[in-house]
DNA sequence: AACTCGGGGCA
DNA sequence: TGCCCAGAGTT
Protein backbone atom coordinates (compact mmCIF):
# COMPACT_ATOMS: atom_id res chain seq x y z
CA UNK A 1 0.00 0.00 0.00
CA UNK A 2 1.61 3.44 -1.07
CA UNK A 3 1.68 5.69 1.66
CA UNK A 4 -0.64 8.24 3.79
CA UNK A 5 -1.03 11.80 2.63
CA UNK A 6 0.28 12.33 6.26
CA UNK A 7 3.08 10.36 5.85
CA UNK A 8 3.73 12.09 2.38
CA UNK A 9 3.63 15.75 4.35
CA UNK A 10 6.51 14.61 6.45
CA UNK A 11 8.76 13.52 3.81
CA UNK A 12 7.85 16.46 1.34
CA UNK A 13 8.75 18.67 4.52
CA UNK A 14 12.14 16.64 4.77
CA UNK A 15 13.05 16.97 1.73
CA UNK A 16 12.60 20.89 1.51
CA UNK A 17 14.78 21.17 4.44
CA UNK A 18 17.28 18.44 2.63
CA UNK A 19 17.21 20.69 -0.40
CA UNK A 20 15.50 23.70 -0.56
CA UNK A 21 16.51 25.40 -3.68
CA UNK A 22 16.60 22.16 -5.94
CA UNK A 23 15.85 23.20 -9.52
CA UNK A 24 16.50 21.98 -12.84
CA UNK A 25 20.59 22.17 -13.25
CA UNK A 26 19.87 21.58 -17.21
CA UNK A 27 21.52 24.71 -18.70
CA UNK A 28 19.33 27.02 -21.04
CA UNK A 29 18.49 30.09 -21.54
CA UNK A 30 14.65 29.53 -23.33
CA UNK A 31 11.90 26.80 -23.87
CA UNK A 32 13.99 25.70 -27.01
CA UNK A 33 17.39 24.90 -25.67
CA UNK A 34 15.30 22.86 -23.09
CA UNK A 35 14.10 20.81 -25.15
CA UNK A 36 17.24 20.36 -26.95
CA UNK A 37 18.75 19.63 -23.65
CA UNK A 38 16.21 17.22 -22.10
CA UNK A 39 16.22 15.41 -25.27
CA UNK A 40 20.01 14.55 -25.08
CA UNK A 41 19.59 14.12 -21.07
CA UNK A 42 17.69 10.16 -22.17
CA UNK A 43 20.98 8.19 -20.33
CA UNK A 44 23.13 10.39 -19.99
CA UNK A 45 24.34 12.43 -16.89
CA UNK A 46 23.29 16.23 -17.11
CA UNK A 47 26.93 17.33 -15.99
CA UNK A 48 28.29 15.61 -19.77
CA UNK A 49 24.85 17.24 -21.53
CA UNK A 50 25.52 21.08 -20.02
CA UNK A 51 29.33 20.63 -21.16
CA UNK A 52 28.18 19.43 -24.84
CA UNK A 53 25.02 22.19 -24.88
CA UNK A 54 27.86 24.87 -23.91
CA UNK A 55 29.13 24.94 -27.21
CA UNK A 56 26.02 23.24 -29.14
CA UNK A 57 24.15 26.18 -28.33
CA UNK A 58 26.23 29.37 -29.54
CA UNK A 59 26.66 27.33 -33.11
CA UNK A 60 22.38 25.97 -33.28
CA UNK A 61 20.46 28.95 -31.77
CA UNK A 62 17.07 28.35 -34.07
CA UNK A 63 15.89 24.77 -35.28
CA UNK A 64 16.33 25.70 -38.64
CA UNK A 65 20.17 26.16 -37.47
CA UNK A 66 20.03 22.29 -37.04
CA UNK A 67 18.62 21.93 -40.03
CA UNK A 68 21.02 23.58 -42.25
CA UNK A 69 24.34 21.43 -41.09
CA UNK A 70 24.53 17.84 -42.61
CA UNK A 71 23.25 15.07 -40.11
CA UNK A 72 26.52 13.98 -39.90
CA UNK A 73 27.86 17.15 -38.97
CA UNK A 74 25.15 17.48 -35.95
CA UNK A 75 25.84 13.73 -34.65
CA UNK A 76 30.02 14.58 -34.76
CA UNK A 77 28.68 17.67 -32.47
CA UNK A 78 27.57 15.36 -30.13
CA UNK A 79 30.03 12.66 -30.15
CA UNK A 80 30.76 12.57 -26.54
CA UNK A 81 26.84 11.58 -25.70
CA UNK A 82 25.51 8.44 -25.75
CA UNK A 83 22.98 7.33 -28.08
CA UNK A 84 24.40 10.31 -29.75
CA UNK A 85 22.88 8.86 -33.59
CA UNK A 86 19.04 8.73 -32.13
CA UNK A 87 19.28 12.13 -30.97
CA UNK A 88 20.57 13.61 -33.79
CA UNK A 89 18.25 12.43 -35.69
CA UNK A 90 15.28 13.08 -33.25
CA UNK A 91 16.51 16.61 -32.62
CA UNK A 92 16.49 17.34 -36.59
CA UNK A 93 12.57 15.83 -37.32
CA UNK A 94 11.92 18.04 -33.91
CA UNK A 95 13.48 21.08 -35.29
CA UNK A 96 11.69 19.96 -38.55
CA UNK A 97 8.22 20.00 -36.61
CA UNK A 98 8.51 22.96 -34.98
CA UNK A 99 8.75 24.93 -38.11
CA UNK A 100 6.34 23.41 -39.91
CA UNK A 101 3.35 23.18 -37.47
CA UNK A 102 4.32 25.13 -34.53
CA UNK A 103 5.68 28.41 -36.48
CA UNK A 104 9.09 27.48 -34.74
CA UNK A 105 8.10 27.67 -31.12
CA UNK A 106 7.98 25.34 -29.09
CA UNK A 107 4.55 24.21 -28.31
CA UNK A 108 3.08 23.78 -24.72
CA UNK A 109 0.62 21.14 -23.96
CA UNK A 110 1.53 17.77 -23.48
CA UNK A 111 -0.25 16.15 -26.31
CA UNK A 112 1.73 19.03 -28.83
CA UNK A 113 5.08 17.83 -26.97
CA UNK A 114 4.52 14.38 -27.03
CA UNK A 115 4.00 14.58 -30.62
CA UNK A 116 7.31 15.86 -31.50
CA UNK A 117 10.48 13.42 -32.35
CA UNK A 118 12.64 12.43 -28.81
CA UNK A 119 9.80 13.93 -26.87
CA UNK A 120 7.99 11.44 -24.21
CA UNK A 121 5.74 11.80 -21.08
CA UNK A 122 9.27 12.68 -18.87
CA UNK A 123 10.21 15.09 -21.28
CA UNK A 124 7.21 16.80 -21.96
CA UNK A 125 6.87 17.31 -18.18
CA UNK A 126 9.83 18.76 -17.25
CA UNK A 127 9.35 21.57 -20.52
CA UNK A 128 6.32 22.10 -19.47
CA UNK A 129 7.10 22.72 -15.69
CA UNK A 130 10.62 24.32 -16.41
CA UNK A 131 10.23 26.09 -19.34
CA UNK A 132 6.05 27.27 -18.76
CA UNK A 133 5.58 26.83 -15.48
CA UNK A 134 2.45 24.56 -15.69
CA UNK A 135 2.59 22.07 -12.64
CA UNK A 136 3.87 18.16 -13.45
CA UNK A 137 6.08 15.91 -11.99
CA UNK A 138 8.11 14.08 -14.51
CA UNK A 139 9.41 10.45 -13.35
CA UNK A 140 12.79 9.70 -14.26
CA UNK A 141 14.86 7.20 -12.98
CA UNK A 142 15.77 9.30 -9.66
CA UNK A 143 12.02 10.02 -8.74
CA UNK A 144 11.12 6.22 -9.54
CA UNK A 145 14.11 4.86 -7.51
CA UNK A 146 12.93 6.91 -4.52
CA UNK A 147 9.57 6.93 -4.74
CA UNK A 148 9.75 2.69 -4.52
CA UNK A 149 12.57 2.95 -1.66
CA UNK A 150 10.80 5.33 0.49
CA UNK A 151 7.19 2.98 -0.13
CA UNK A 152 5.37 5.95 -1.73
CA UNK A 153 5.66 3.29 -4.74
CA UNK A 154 5.09 -0.25 -5.14
CA UNK A 155 8.26 -1.72 -6.73
CA UNK A 156 6.35 -3.02 -9.48
CA UNK A 157 4.08 -0.10 -10.52
CA UNK A 158 5.21 1.28 -14.09
CA UNK A 159 6.58 5.10 -13.72
CA UNK A 160 3.01 6.46 -15.25
CA UNK A 161 1.33 4.67 -12.12
CA UNK A 162 4.45 6.36 -10.04
CA UNK A 163 3.62 9.94 -11.49
CA UNK A 164 -0.31 9.19 -10.51
CA UNK A 165 0.28 8.47 -7.20
CA UNK A 166 2.63 11.46 -6.76
CA UNK A 167 0.01 13.46 -8.01
CA UNK A 168 -2.46 12.69 -5.95
CA UNK A 169 0.11 12.76 -2.79
CA UNK A 170 1.64 16.31 -3.58
CA UNK A 171 -0.85 19.27 -3.38
CA UNK A 172 -0.54 20.24 -7.54
CA UNK A 173 1.21 23.86 -6.36
CA UNK A 174 4.13 21.34 -5.11
CA UNK A 175 4.31 19.71 -7.76
CA UNK A 176 7.24 21.04 -9.38
CA UNK A 177 9.43 21.59 -6.32
CA UNK A 178 8.64 18.04 -5.49
CA UNK A 179 10.00 16.74 -8.67
CA UNK A 180 12.81 18.73 -8.51
CA UNK A 181 13.76 17.58 -4.90
CA UNK A 182 13.01 14.38 -4.88
CA UNK A 183 15.43 14.16 -8.03
CA UNK A 184 17.89 16.23 -5.96
CA UNK A 185 17.28 13.54 -3.49
CA UNK A 186 18.47 10.43 -5.53
CA UNK A 187 21.06 12.00 -6.92
CA UNK A 188 23.10 13.55 -3.88
CA UNK A 189 21.64 11.34 -1.07
CA UNK A 190 19.58 8.21 -2.14
CA UNK A 191 21.65 7.53 -4.64
CA UNK A 192 21.11 4.12 -6.77
CA UNK A 193 24.50 2.44 -5.71
CA UNK A 194 25.74 3.15 -1.82
CA UNK A 195 22.66 5.09 -0.86
CA UNK A 196 23.38 7.10 2.30
CA UNK A 197 20.86 5.51 4.60
CA UNK A 198 22.89 5.79 7.83
CA UNK A 199 22.70 9.39 7.72
CA UNK A 200 19.38 9.32 6.00
CA UNK A 201 16.60 11.68 8.12
CA UNK A 202 14.22 9.41 6.52
CA UNK A 203 15.76 6.11 7.91
CA UNK A 204 12.49 5.73 10.28
CA UNK A 205 10.12 5.22 8.17
CA UNK A 206 11.87 3.65 4.59
CA UNK A 207 11.50 0.38 4.30
CA UNK A 208 14.09 -0.60 2.09
CA UNK A 209 16.63 1.95 4.07
CA UNK A 210 16.18 -0.52 7.14
CA UNK A 211 16.40 -3.31 5.04
CA UNK A 212 19.98 -2.62 4.24
CA UNK A 213 20.39 -0.89 7.77
CA UNK A 214 20.39 -4.73 8.62
CA UNK A 215 21.56 -6.70 5.62
CA UNK A 216 24.58 -4.92 5.05
C1' DA B 1 6.91 -6.08 -20.72
C1' DA B 2 11.16 -6.55 -22.83
C1' DC B 3 14.57 -4.94 -25.96
C1' DT B 4 17.65 -1.57 -28.25
C1' DC B 5 20.33 2.35 -28.62
C1' DG B 6 25.51 3.83 -26.53
C1' DG B 7 29.47 6.85 -24.91
C1' DG B 8 31.04 8.31 -20.53
C1' DG B 9 31.56 8.27 -15.34
C1' DC B 10 32.63 5.76 -11.42
C1' DA B 11 33.86 2.10 -8.03
C1' DT C 1 34.53 -4.99 -15.67
C1' DG C 2 29.80 -3.98 -14.42
C1' DC C 3 26.46 -0.80 -13.30
C1' DC C 4 24.27 3.54 -13.93
C1' DC C 5 23.26 8.00 -16.20
C1' DA C 6 17.18 13.97 -15.34
C1' DG C 7 14.36 7.96 -21.79
C1' DA C 8 12.02 7.08 -26.05
C1' DG C 9 10.59 4.10 -29.74
C1' DT C 10 9.74 -0.41 -31.42
C1' DT C 11 8.28 -5.21 -31.19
Amino acid sequence: MPVSKKRMAYILQTLQSMFPDAKCELNHSNPFELIIAVVLSAQCTDKKVNEVTKHLFQKYKTPEDYLNVPLEELENDLKQIGLFRNKAKNIRKLCETLITQYEGEVPKTREELESLAGVGRKTANVVMSVAFGIPAIAVDTHVERVSKRLGIARPSDSVLEVEKTLQRLVPKEEWTNTHHRLIFFGRYHCTARNPKCPECPLLDLCPEGKKRMKTH
